[in-house]
DNA sequence: GTAAGAATGTTCTATATTGCACATCCTTTA
DNA sequence: TAAAGGATGTGCAATATAGAACATTCTTAC
């Protein structure tokens, strides 16, 4: 049941000028649709960086159940828990489309956040951005009943509170997807659909799903 | 119902040096025991460092539940929104035992994370320890029944995985905050308290309660 | 030491949620 | 275009949870 990651910072992080000051430690890999960027158990030896493109980060319970801990785009980060020293993987990552990414080895990555300052500035940012998000998930989890968390989950999504377009058109993601990101089931999930399309809150329209503002109306009442 | 914070680094910060690079922009404060440090709402220009207590952070839903969002001690850094331009409190602050705490002016603060490499390198080990504890605490909100979430705080709250004493004693938290740490009722983590304490997991010894390592049966069981 | 207040134990009912099953409805893909 | 597999809509019984109420025990302040 948490949510999508991001709340990424808004600078513009140019990974030439990191590059650069990296020397042999980084790599650019090209990850096709539904391929594996590194499943849960795997030695965990370097940080990634998304240049183009989605990830989904997954987690496996003992039994077996599922969790989609949220899904990464452009400028994100990710498997930067080697920095602080995990070892194995404690998720998978796929790709969710076609992706671009920087592999940068554990050791380049601290080298460089020692070394350069702006590096080093922009991803402080970005990892309190990721805190502020966590704990809003968190919250959201500990406040609100599956319905609420639906609705929260599909206006992030749709990138509500952003600058740019205010209703949007979320790509495509299974309600099995959705069920796993605010922790409940996919029956429920489709319930819940079906409730907002109906209110008027959704629509199924060409190319994904749109969503508007009065599905704020879920959210915000009471 | 999201867990005690810390997953603190082990590395030692020396307030002192950090202390000579800030000049102005820092001060030492003590907090008796109850006392709010910031409540939600406030504006925020200060990044709060634990030297000596703990300190609870928690939030307050629209109709009113409150809920903990953790509880930190000595080395542990909060408040840290501002840094990220939060120019409001998220949640409010307060002192669970006499505290010693510095109080960093946000401009201070980034001055020195640009400028001190040791100061900055410690602040993102920080960071990226907290991630991974909200990462599990979301995970295990996702994952688990309230009965093993409360196991797994218990088990967290007497440090175990810790070098330290193998089994120790908690200090002392009411059910009302276990509940709002997990996400429950008091109703239900009493009930499992007692159902804890006859099956020999737990002790209500003098001064605190007694976790034993066999209520890891609880979390790791099927 | 006692009274007031807080924390805890215990019970109950209404409600939310899971987990499953099965029928459709899409979309691949051969 | 037909078949197969995936995604979705729906219903239902078993279970977990919230929420309130009340009794009891523990603390604290006077």
């Amino acid at each position: 049941m948490p949510l999508i990651m991001p709340a990424k910072n808004n600078r513009e992080f140019n990974p030439k000028e990191f590059l650069a000051t990296i020397g042999e430690g980084r790599k650019v890999m090209s990850f096709p649709k539904k391929q594996t960027i590194f499943a849960q158990g795997d030695i965990a030896d370097e940080v990634f960086y998304i240049q183009e493109g989605k990830v989904r980060l997954t987690v496996v319970s003992k039994v077996g159940k599922e969790a989609t801990l949220g899904i990464l785009s452009q400028g994100d980060f990710f498997g930067e828990g080697v920095l602080a020293g995990q070892h194995l993987r404690m998720g998978s990552a796929s790709a969710m489309t076609d992706c671009e990414l920087l592999r940068i080895d554990k050791k380049a990555m601290m080298l460089a956040l020692h070394r350069e300052h702006t590096f080093s500035d922009l991803f402080v940012a970005y990892l309190l951005a990721r805190n502020i998000r966590y704990e809003e998930d968190l919250v959201d989890q500990l406040f609100n009943s599956s319905e609420k968390r639906l609705a929260r989950l599909l206006l992030l999504l749709a990138h509500f509170g952003k600058e740019g377009a205010p209703e949007t058109i979320i790509p495509k993601i299974s309600q099995e997807t959705l069920a796993e990101m605010i922790g409940t089931t996919r029956s429920r999930v489709s319930f819940f659909m079906n409730r907002f399309r109906e209110l008027g809150f959704l629509d199924y329209g060409e190319g994904g799903l749109q969503v508007h503002s009065s599905l704020l109306n879920v959210v915000l009442h009471d």
